[in-house]
DNA sequence: GTCTATATTGGGATAGAC
DNA sequence: GTCTATCCCAATATAGAC
């Protein structure tokens, strides 16, 4: 199903071991030092590589760090969907999407990655297109997810509904990342009410308004 | 009122004149250039300043930094709160914060400085806190200007849904930044319109829950 | 309080041997 | 494809003159 298309191409399909490798380094480096601990010497040390080789394989440190970033973003797409079609259709699926961002939001190792490269994505020209195209994959993902059981909701906007999803379990993360001890969960709970007591009246608001 | 007190006191209470030309000087260089943007050298241009001066004024690098990421976090919150009361208590104000919201995801070049610093301060151990003290506040904040005005929610959940309303204004503007064209009126609407169906049924669920 | 000159570090690029 | 040696630049820190 044309669902089920990835918003981005795997950037490190034809990657030498050696690269795959450096950039697996990378990628832990990034999760565990940030964004400005990104070195040749670390990454090198990390990977058990000769310094030199990122070079060779990646051009520059610019290369590196693009694909890295594109491979983070393609990582979480998958991570998603896989999450998500593991479930089986219907209401279980509507009901999984609502609980899988709150999961997402609890999952502080991968939400740090996300915001230690978010400055980096909105500085290029090259890569915010792609967080362009990966938040409309997310939207989309989510107004399917959140409307194709029912079938009886061609007045439901699944369309703004989805923006707010999405929204929500970034701006919950957040709060997250400030404050691992929050606690979320009544937040949530609040959230799936609301979003189904809205789907369930047909897109109805609750006020009576449409 | 307590409910004014600001989450963080401003940084910048006793700063000469000079040392204050430099911090304003850092802030455009920030919002204009980014992060990694800021060097001595930069800033001293900016201010029309000695490079030398940013040192013998804060310290070091790191001494500016922390006091640049703290002003720009104060001048935030009172930013809000001057919008908000600026406004006539009552229906009118809790209707005002959701449109402020809205204004203020709209506001790209604020929310880019935001984006910009969140990394830097979620890995130093003396910011985080400033950051969780300031969502902190923004969750009293938004949950007094709910729930203040009607006197009849005594049922409505107001901390769950001023988390979940930070949230959103944070994940939207997220998106806003990857594609300034995107359009996020109907999901504000929509937003507004299922917050006071949920306050106006006393904070009783759509579906019937509480 | 303000400025100059210099030291030192860290990191990325280049060239080329193996 | 892998590695070494070296150059170069940017940026912060230091010392001290004015």
């Amino acid at each position: 199903m044309a669902r089920y298309e990835l918003p981005i191409s795997d950037p490190t399909p034809d990657l030498s071991p050696t690269a795959a490798r450096i950039l697996e380094a990378a990628r832990r480096v990034l999760a565990r030092d940030g964004f400005r601990a990104l070195t040749f010497e670390k990454i090198a040390a990390e990977a058990g590589e000769n310094p030199a080789l990122i070079r060779y394989h990646f051009g520059s440190k610019a290369g590196l760090v693009t694909m890295l970033i594109d491979s983070v973003m393609y990582l979480e797409s998958v991570e998603l969907i896989e999450q998500l079609t593991s479930v089986p259709p219907g209401e279980e699926r509507r009901q999984a999407l609502l609980h899988l961002h709150e999961r997402f939001a609890r999952d502080t190792a991968s939400y740090q990655m996300f915001y230690e490269i978010i400055p980096h994505i909105l500085r290029d020209e090259e890569l915010r297109p792609h967080l362009r195209d990966l938040f409309d994959w997310y939207r989309k993902l989510d107004a399917w997810a959140l409307g194709a059981q029912a079938g009886l909701q061609p007045r439901a906007q699944l369309e703004p509904l989805a923006l707010l999803a999405v929204a929500l379990a970034d701006g919950v993360a957040l709060q997250m990342q400030a404050d691992p001890g929050l606690d979320i969960g009544p937040a949530f709970d609040l959230w799936r009410t609301l979003v189904f007591g809205y789907l369930d009246a047909g897109g109805a608001s609750p006020a009576g308004d449409a």
